[in-house]
DNA sequence: CATAATTGCGTTAGCACTAACGTAATTGCT
DNA sequence: AGCAATTACGTTAGTGCTAACGCAATTATG
């Protein structure tokens, strides 16, 4: 699903289909097992049921809601005979709710529903259900304590307060180079031999050889990597670019791509070129716009399993050569590299 | 919260309020940094953003919503300029929508939020937030193969045809009956020594002091228990009494309570009580129902830490009694003993 | 080629909920 | 006691979505 791949950022979307989702599995049970009831009563009916009659507002807070969706949906009840209600004696302000006998009776028969639902729960979600309800309420507690809108807020101040640098290799920064590129090769991809052997020794396959490496660094954190490997006189090859993903839009990418390709004319450089994978498409578009071309055919000879993609820097061509071949190989990418 | 104790029962509604927890939280976030955009636009605007001009319904499609929804908020979109409609050349029926330079920019200007919220996420939520997603995505796609209401509905229809039967302790049963008490008392309390020793070796702590142990069983699954103590001559204790929490709800508890009644009266019993925790509502109400009373105290000498409730059965007295002793301990189970 | 079925979309009515307001009752404060 | 503040609730307007319908365009079928 497309949300998935968005993660984080689609939370709320995500959790509302599958909220009615919910709500409607239950629906339709309670409409097979002729339950004169309907899932949105519930948690109403059955907090009346397990604590007798109570207030508007007390339901209200118990099952989270306003007391205006309490009080709406008591007149849906009181239409539907479950529910009374009745002026406490005691405080005129305050409306008492209690069940009918009708709605007791209905509550009664409907155990072997629930007990039903329970297990036809855990028969459809298996371990993944409790992990979700755990997940669940690990979250609403975490939320309450540490409120999300605050913790972004602060992030957001943190980062855009930090100055983003483009900073060259240094021996000390070796692990990171390792770090940034296993997080996304093990995600998408696996780690294969000829990446273990690089990522371990920069020095050895990107520096000796006559290449460069770059990292972005935000304030103190090291967020970003690329490197240019110089595969024979005049002929380099951009790989291993990798932004942590956490740290994802902030343009470090694209600067690390300016630099590397700046690295590349300083040193004069006649040929530059980058194999990658159809799946990462905003990379791919970002090269597009730093002036890569993507080529009819994936580069004869590749070292990489991965590689379905294969581009040649032509910073004169702009974005609109190489259509005809894109649209044979990859109808979504050409819509891309239109739009772009 | 309430809810949470419903678990399975109430996943709707929790699913939503998280959901719009985050739909809010997202709008705080953006109105605080002065994006002009609404967090029921992302899923759409970034699906445009990714994948450039396309159709109603593959947004759609994508986002998991129906075309009208999208339809909608393609109208808004309009009419805040982000998103442009165009009839299709090539099909007259399809829509197609693109996004406007000014929505490019804005969500071009989204980037550092974006990641904010990632981090904001990761600093709020930690662990719990992966896990979130994890069991999310592990639980779409486990509805996807086996929908829910049909896996209750066949759940259900296993129930009920299923007879519940209440049999005698036979040595075969023991360690069920050490299941099905462990069950409830490590979820609400901790087992106890004397918990401990009794339920490994029901015959001796139970059977040879003249006492009787039952089940329920449905089908061919123990689904409870029950045990009747003898204290000393004519004096007897209700106790251990357990039901799977996923077969409550079926009359099984109720049916075990009764058996035990009736064999205290076959044997001739002169006195009979049971010690429990005013946690266990929907409990209580059931011995209460019975006909046991509940008193002003705890019992002196109790062997548990965890009772604080003590009842007598007293078959004559109904339910009436003792509400002046009950209001003074506890408002809570006042309210209940009353409404039942 | 005519007709039926399907597809894609927009519109409308309706649902569940919230925010905001108004009203009545209760509590707090001097 | 008198007045303000608070509480509890109902009502209204509005939001975000779905279901259901209708229309137009496209595709399938005899």
């Amino acid at each position: 699903m497309y949300l998935s791949s968005l993660a984080e950022l689609a939370f709320g979307s995500r959790l509302k289909a599958l909220s009615d989702y919910f709500y409607t599995a239950a629906d339709e049970v309670y409409r097979g097992c002729g339950a004169q009831i309907e899932s949105r009563w519930f948690p109403v009916l059955r907090y009346l049921w397990e604590n007798g009659p109570t207030t508007v507002s007390e339901v209200a807070m118990a099952i989270g809601q306003t007391h205006s969706a309490v009080s709406q949906l008591t007149d849906k009840l009181v239409r539907a005979g479950m529910v009374r209600r009745r002026r406490d004696a005691e405080d005129g302000r305050r409306s008492v709710l209690a069940l009918t006998d009708k709605a007791r009776d209905s509550l009664g028969a409907l155990g072997p529903i629930w007990c039903s639902i329970r297990r036809g729960v855990a028969s459809s979600l298996g371990a993944e259900g409790k992990a979700l309800l755990a997940a669940m309420a690990a979250c609403e507690k975490a939320l309450q304590e540490r409120p999300l809108a605050a913790a972004v807020m602060v992030e957001h101040a943190a980062l855009v307060a930090a100055p983003l640098e483009i900073v060259p290799y240094e021996p000390a920064l070796r692990e990171h180079f390792y770090r940034l590129n296993s997080q996304w090769l093990e995600r998408d991809f696996k780690l294969e031999d000829i990446d273990r052997a690089m990522l371990s020794d920069p020095e050895r396959y990107v520096l000796q050889p006559g290449g460069a490496i770059f990292f972005a660094r935000l304030g103190g954190e090291l967020i970003g990597t690329c490197a240019l490997l110089c595969e024979s006189a005049g002929v380099y090859e951009l790989s291993k670019m990798g932004v942590d993903e956490t740290f994802r839009g902030l343009g470090a990418g694209r600067r690390l791509l300016d630099t590397a390709i700046g690295e590349f004319h300083r040193r004069q450089g006649e040929h530059l070129f980058l194999e990658s994978n159809s799946k990462l498409k905003t990379a791919l578009r970002m090269y597009e716009q730093a002036g890569f071309v993507l080529q009819p055919a994936t580069r004869l000879g590749s070292h990489y399993e991965r590689a379905d993609v294969y581009m040649i820097y032509q910073p004169g061509a702009g974005a609109a050569r190489g259509k005809k071949a894109v649209r044979k190989r990859q109808a979504r990418a050409t819509r891309t590299s239109q739009e772009v």
